[in-house]
DNA sequence: TGGGAATTCGTTTTT
DNA sequence: CGAATTCCCA
């Protein structure tokens, strides 16, 4: 069975005995080295495939490793076997641990959203950067696995234990709310396993075997529950690549590699530098660039898929130009090669470079799916009804409350709210337990106490059948009962009405199919919708359709011909990243982002561009001086309108002047 | 209280 | 320039 693989991949599958680092480079096999160990593991080395987890960073990948591992062996014997992320194997522990933490079996988990709302609440301010800095420290002393304790003694300043404070806060409003954000799905299985060695014990013998995707991306948090659960025994293979870190930002943190070997002397390294996704011009340009960078392991790819197309750099005068020239070579390139529109994909630095991209495309009718970006289960429509959902399964998610009691409206408003705000706070209760309080009907009027009251029985008539019946049946019901369609028309135009309402029956649909599969009922589904972000079952790859995506959301994936947008100073690398000093992550999403190609790469910049409605011009990214130079092809404005080859003998000092000289040219 | 109108505000990346 | 928030009146 290992027949197919290469050296260096087959003895990534055969080493067991101890702690395992495959570096593996971009298109080296990863996926595969990882499927066929599993299969390995359970068929040559006798594993039960219950004790056995995979672990990666998201839905897709969890998904796509489920299912290439089925195609392997016999699905009988992958029975119990754990392939999921680390937030949903969190979710799991925090579910099965919630005693032992002192949480309800049916606790909710916030999104970025509440989280943002609750902290802006406690810090009683409107300010966007204070509320931003704050969200950030939180979430970065959680990953770093900082208790709000430790962080009130560690404080070094005043600013410091302000946001100690904030964060003491915050956690007490979860806790309150019976609620968990993100961050604490890693943090108190952590927190529990150090506290109870026996329910550590217990889940050591559960998950014997680990194998760790894109392990450059843990956190501190992540790392020590790698540890705790594999012990001094070491049996876990960790597979990730120093040059794809682009996650520091998110509490990602590189310095995990090398605490590997610190952590485990025994500790085997294997580098897997065979590509087999690119041509070997595409390659070097990565390697090249990328080697600007300090290195932790040394690594270079190669290929033997031949030297390729050289990589165009196309120069263009402002963000509607460089849209309008990617649709129009795009449908060239199409034509010319009889290629599908599957295989392109744009990529680019921040979600909102993509609207110019998309109004192009759809001016050309070119077909276009875009990935990252607003996620199904963050539109209005969906969160309102799980609003619903999660106030069902948590009558403490007082979040909830908010968001189902005022849509549809149903005559509580504002002033209603913050009455029974006061009261809940004044009582330490929930607002729903509020509304029942008997102090509660002498705050406010009749009519306002009538409409609580009819809701929150509303409330604990669907509560009290959510864990028996069948859960799209259910919210089916529930969505009639509150005239949800009808709503939705009533406070919007006809047209974005009915996409919103195919929106929820797609959701209504999607519980069905959960329901008929796993057996989950409603409260069961509500716990985990909120770590889906991706579109589960929906038809991604059948359509014929080019690619849109963030250099981020492109990680891991491949495509025939690439389109690298807007590669300029200020944008990538993101002027944030130069002000803070990290632009050596923005190297590395370079990188990400030319790795991706498999035949051509196109990279374009713009000499301006439209900020905030106000002109202003750019200059070349830095990473453009750092490619190859005799691999490359310079057109555009720049070159006079025409295509010119910048040779060897030419070398990069022309081209440097030539980029370098954009800047100062008046403006046409 | 709720919905439309005016005004302000601002752009990184995401589990 | 476009989105999101605040403002204001029915």
């Amino acid at each position: 069975m290992l027949h197919k693989l290469n050296q260096p991949q087959q003895a990534a599958v055969r080493h067991l005995d101890g702690p395992l680092l495959v570096l593996a480079g971009a298109g080296s096999g990863k996926t595969r080295v990882i499927t066929q160990k599993i299969a390995y593991l359970i068929e040559q080395a006798n594993y039960d495939a219950r004790h056995i987890a995979a672990i990666t960073f998201t839905n897709k990948a969890a998904r796509e490793m489920q299912e290439r591992v089925g195609h392997l062996m016999d699905p009988a014997r992958l029975k119990g076997l754990t392939v999921s992320t680390f937030h949903s194997l969190g979710l799991q522990l925090v579910r099965a641990e919630h005693a032992a933490l002192g949480y309800k079996p049916r606790f909710s988990i916030l999104d970025s959203a509440d989280a943002v709302k609750i902290i802006s609440d406690i810090l009683a301010t409107t300010d966007k950067d204070e509320i931003r800095g704050a969200v950030s420290t939180i979430s970065r002393l959680k990953n770093d696995f900082v208790s709000p304790d430790a962080a009130l003694v560690n404080a070094q300043d005043d600013n410091e234990l302000r946001f100690a404070r904030v964060y003491r806060a915050y956690q007490d409003t979860l806790f309150a709310y019976q609620a968990v954000d993100f961050d604490d799905l890693i943090r108190l299985p952590v927190e529990l396993f150090e506290r109870e060695p026996d329910i550590l014990t217990k889940w050591q013998l559960k998950l014997r075997y680990l194998l760790i995707d894109e392990y450059q991306d843990t956190n501190v948090c992540q790392y020590r529950l790698i540890k705790q659960l594999t012990g001094f025994h070491g049996k876990f293979t960790a597979v990730g690549d120093d040059d794809q870190s682009i996650y520091a930002w998110r509490g990602a943190s590189v310095d995990n590699l090398r605490l590997l070997k610190e952590d485990f002397p025994s500790l085997e390294i294997i580098k897997l530098e065979q590509n087999y996704r690119s041509t070997s011009r595409i390659l070097k340009a990565a390697n090249t660039v990328i080697g600007n960078n300090p290195k932790l392991f040394e690594k270079k790819l190669w290929s033997e898929l031949g030297i390729g197309d050289p990589i165009s750099v196309v120069e263009m005068k402002d963000e509607e130009h460089e849209a309008e020239m990617v649709a129009m070579r795009l449908l060239a390139h199409k034509f010319e090669n009889r290629t599908t529109f599957t295989d392109y994909a744009i990529l680019y630095r921040g979600n909102h470079q993509a609207r110019v991209l998309e109004s192009h495309l759809r001016n050309h009718k070119i077909p276009y799916q875009i990935s990252g970006g607003q996620s199904f289960f963050d539109k209005a429509e969906i969160k309102d009804v799980l609003g619903y959902l999660r106030l069902i399964a948590n009558q403490n998610d007082d979040p909830a409350f908010i968001r189902a009691v005022t849509t549809p409206k149903r005559g509580v408003g504002n002033v209603t709210l913050e009455k029974l705000g006061g009261l809940a706070a004044e009582r330490k209760v929930s607002l729903f337990e509020a509304v029942h309080l008997p102090s509660f009907e002498t705050l406010v009027q009749a009519a306002q106490y009538e409409a609580l009251q009819t809701f929150c029985g509303f409330i604990n008539r669907i509560h009290s059948r959510a864990s028996r019946e069948p859960g799209g049946a259910l919210l089916r019901e529930m969505l009639t009962a509150i005239d949800f369609e009808t709503w939705l028309y009533e406070s919007d135009e006809p047209r974005p009405a009915e996409t919103k309402w195919k929106n929820v029956l797609e959701l209504v649909a999607w519980f069905d199919k959960r329901a008929e599969e796993n057996g989950d009922t409603l409260i069961d589904m509500t716990q985990k919708i909120a770590l889906i972000t991706l579109l589960e079952g929906r038809s991604e790859d059948e359509v014929d359709a080019v690619r849109l995506s963030t250099l981020h959301a492109s990680k891991g994936l491949e495509y025939g011909h690439v389109f690298l947008v807007g590669c300029e100073e200020g944008v990538l690398p993101h002027q944030a990243s130069i002000d803070s000093g990290m632009v050596e992550e923005e190297r590395r999403l370079m990188y990400v982002g030319i790795t991706r190609a498999q035949r051509s790469l196109t990279i374009t910049y713009c000499g301006k561009r439209k900020r905030a409605g106000e002109w202003s011009i750019v200059q070349p990214s830095r990473f453009l001086l750092e490619l190859p130079q005799d691999e490359i092809r310079v057109s555009g404005r720049l070159a006079g309108e025409r295509n010119v080859v910048v040779s060897r003998q030419e070398g990069k000092a022309k081209l440097a002047n030539l980029l370098a000289g954009l800047g100062s040219k008046p403006e046409a």
